[in-house]
DNA sequence: GCTGCGATTGACT
DNA sequence: GTCAATCGCAGCT
């Protein structure tokens, strides 16, 4: 049982100890559970620069500065979501983002929402994989994963903590560039093969797009 | 009002 | 390894 004092500490101290942590979600088409295997700590305002609620509170993460224990959903890129878990001390405003996880239930309903997995271990492979993995988007952005009635619920592990259990490994977040870059706030299983590659931030002011590619089409 | 970019992914070479 | 897809928000004018 995980109560609301478990979440309501720095997400850096919250992280780790939501590796292997399942979430469920309950929609439509039926139930999905996935075990998390990787993670990513983003603290408030001032304190993280690669954190949403670095600069201030906006329409976009009013969640993150809500009650803990709430499900922070974000759009990216255009066409994806990623799922983070509220987490703070008091007054703050931090979130765990939730970078993959083992789909341990509901797999063939993961399948169907996940076309291009070609494994199974990719079902829940990267943030907006988890997220499609479980069918959750931007309308359950707020909800409480600690209320039994929820769509999307966090349980504590399931398996009791053994000899076997997978050492936890830390390192710099993905994608974030800049001052907060080094902090080793990412969190996974050792040896998971759900934990998605990790990729360096892309240094900024280097165009991907030469000059000589004109993004205008010819009608046709 | 306009512009650039992001806590990414999947297809292609 | 490289690159396109696609849109809301922040920052600037």
């Amino acid at each position: 049982m995980i109560v609301r004092a478990d979440l309501a500490r720095h997400p850096a101290d919250v992280a780790p100890a939501l590796l292997g942590a399942v979430l469920t979600s309950t929609r439509e088409d039926g139930q999905v559970a996935v075990r998390l295997t990787e993670v990513e700590a983003y603290a408030g305002v001032g304190e993280d620069p690669g954190s949403h609620a670095h600069r201030r509170r906006t329409p976009g993460n009013t969640t993150m500065f809500g009650e803990v224990g709430h499900l922070y959903v974000y759009f990216t890129y255009g066409m994806h979501w990623c799922l983070n878990i509220v987490t703070h001390a008091d007054g703050l405003a931090g979130a765990v983002l939730l970078r993959a996880g083992a789909v341990i239930r509901g797999e063939p309903i993961a399948r169907s929402r996940r076309p291009a997995a070609t494994r199974d271990r990719d079902l829940a492979r990267g943030p907006a994989r988890l997220a499609a993995a479980l069918g959750v988007d931007g309308s359950l952005d707020g909800v409480d994963l600690l209320d039994l009635a929820s769509p999307v619920r966090l349980l504590p592990p399931q398996d009791a903590p053994t000899d076997a259990s997978p050492a936890i490994r830390t390192g710099p977040r993905t994608g974030v560039a800049g001052p907060g870059a080094p902090t080793p706030w990412r969190f996974w299983f050792d040896g998971e093969p759900t934990v998605s590659p990790h990729r360096p931030a892309q240094p900024r002011g280097t165009p991907r797009h030469p000059a000589a590619a004109d993004p205008r089409r010819p009608t046709g």
